[in-house]
DNA sequence: GTTGTGACTTTTT
DNA sequence: GAAAAAGCCACAA
């Protein structure tokens, strides 16, 4: 890995990795970036892109399973764009993080449909 | 160089 | 289960 990418070029590069009906932590990409404790970056780097970048920033949810995107005016945006992809949600506006939890190291190509 | 802030996480009440 | 506090680090002013 090229230490000499800066902690959010490394964020950019892991979500846009991440599968479709797939999701990762805050945490996980800044532990994946580097620094384990930088979750809040991890967002804050998100948050400079969003609407100005092809990521699929939407795929980057809280450790609680729920987005967090609902403060900074995106509304239930992200919520929707997940669903469309296939990820459940449920009253709680929650989602099955274990099982859609993804770890670029898998780097599985099977669909959502199939792990269920 | 200092201050304030935040799309977070974890532990504790 | 919900709410509060502390810890954490990069970025903008």
């Amino acid at each position: 890995m090229d230490v000499d990418a800066s902690f959010r070029e490394r964020v950019l590069a892991l979500v846009a990795r991440i599968p479709a009906g797939r999701v990762m932590t805050y945490g996980q990409l800044a532990l994946l970036a580097g620094h384990p404790s930088a979750a809040r970056q991890a967002g804050y780097v998100l948050n400079s892109l969003a609407g100005g970048s092809d990521l699929p920033w939407q795929r980057v949810i809280n450790a609680q399973g729920k987005v967090s995107t609902h403060k900074v005016g995106f509304g239930d945006l992200q919520e929707k764009l997940l669903r469309a992809e296939g990820v459940q949600f449920d009253a709680a506006g929650r989602c099955d993080l274990p099982r859609l939890l993804w770890w670029p190291e898998e780097e599985t190509d099977a669909p959502p449909e199939r792990l269920l």
